[in-house]
Order: C-alpha cells, then structure tokens, then sequence
DNA sequence: GGCTGCTATGAGCGTACACGCATAAAAGCG
DNA sequence: CGCTTTTATGCGTGTACGCTCATAGCAGCC
C-alpha cells in the first residue's frame, strides 16, 4: 500500500493528465518544440489559457522552455506520457472487444 | 495526435486516477477482493463517499461487484493502475534525484 | 527613451465535483 | 409482514479549477 502522500502525488500527476487541453499541447509538443503562438494556432485555445497549461506542466517537469528572442520555444520532456496512454488506449479498446463479444453472444 | 475524442476520453480516465481516495480503495482492492464495510473501515471515509467512488470506478470497469448475501464484495479487474502508477513512480523518482544532482552540483 | 509583438499573470465567473447528511432500496431474519 | 443490516442515491454545500478579459512584464527595434 502506498503511503497517502504518495497516493496524494500520484493523484496530481494523473489531475494534470486528465485535462484534455493539457494532453492536447503535450501531443503536440511530442512532435517536436514549439512556441507559444504555434499552440495557441494549432489548439485554437486562447493565449492565456494555453500559457496557463504550459505552466503547469512546466512545474510537473513534463515540459520545458528556453527564451528565443521574444519567443519561448517549449519541448516536451520525454515519453512518459505517450507511454501512459498507450497503456490506457489498450485498456479502452480491451473495454469496447469485450462489450462487443458480449453483444455478440447474446 | 489523437483525435479530440480519444483525448477526451484519456482526461476521463486519467480523472478517475486524480482523485486519492480512488487510488486508495484500488490499492486496496488489488491486494483481494472486500465488501464496502471493509474498505470504510480500513480508509476511514464516510459510507456514502465510499460507495460512490466505488460506482464510478465500477462504471470505468476498473473495478467490479458480486452480491453475497447482503454485502457487496468488490473487485480489481486488473493491474493496469498498478503499471501506470509504477511509471509515475519512476518519474516521480528520477525528478527528485535530478534535483538532488542538481543541488550537489551548485 | 517610446513603440510593437510575444508571453505571463492578477481578477472574476461559471461549472464540475468531492464530501457529508439524510433517506431509500435490497437482502436476510424473527 | 416488520425489523435490522448493508449498500446506493437524492440533495445541499464548499471548494478547486478551467476559462476569459484585461493588464503587466519582457525582448527587440526605431
């Protein structure tokens, strides 16, 4: 059993995943290093909202950012995440075979 | 990039995660099954709190339910939260130990 | 210095949800 | 059937947070 502080982190980290918007800029970001205004084009987020995000993961480490210019030019850290939704994506498609083998057998 | 469904439903899940009190009765649930009395006795939540959290995790399929007689006795289907929380732990893991680095750099 | 473009942040609003209280539903027992 | 025990659920409340508007900071350019 993992200690509560430990299940209070864990907890954050997922709170931070469970955000669409948030996972949206952190796929974007998994291609490659963009800017500030690239996301808000690509997400059609408003700025605040999407510098609001990007400070967010920036403070989990899930992302970082170095100045170019007036420009920051953000780059997400590593693959965690991907790795984390591929896992959940196995999980959702398990979840829909199995309903449909249900619907089948009946 | 993932369609904005498919994010969706990512944030769903990742939501369910967020929450401690989810991830505790999941611990809990994956070392063997337990009626809800259990769970509120060994968490210390409130009943209706407990049995709530249960459902959503239930309709989630993260976790199931056999009647016995009056009690309900309650399931994890699987590890995946166990794998998922493993990978953040290592993350959480490998931060603390760049800042530990960090620190004995300066 | 002022001016412009890019990003961050304070303030406010609306909504979603955790949590408790009270109550209802369901199963066993007399 | 009533009565008790166990679990589920409607209702209300407080709070956290997504999202926006407006504004402040910051770097380059004249």
């Amino acid at each position: 059993m993992p200690s509560p502080q430990l299940l209070e982190e864990y907890g954050q980290f997922f709170r931070l995943l469970s955000e669409p918007a948030r996972l949206h800029l952190l796929c974007l970001l998994a291609q490659g290093p963009l800017d500030v205004a690239s996301l808000i084009e690509a997400t059609g987020f408003s700025q605040s909202h999407v510098s609001r995000q990007l400070g967010q993961l920036q403070r989990a480490g899930l992302v970082s950012c170095v100045r170019e210019g007036v420009r920051m030019i953000y780059s997400a850290d590593n693959d965690l995440v991907n790795e984390l939704c591929s896992l959940v994506q196995n999980r959702l498609r398990q979840r829909l075979e199995a309903q449909l083998q249900h619907l089948q057998a009946v």
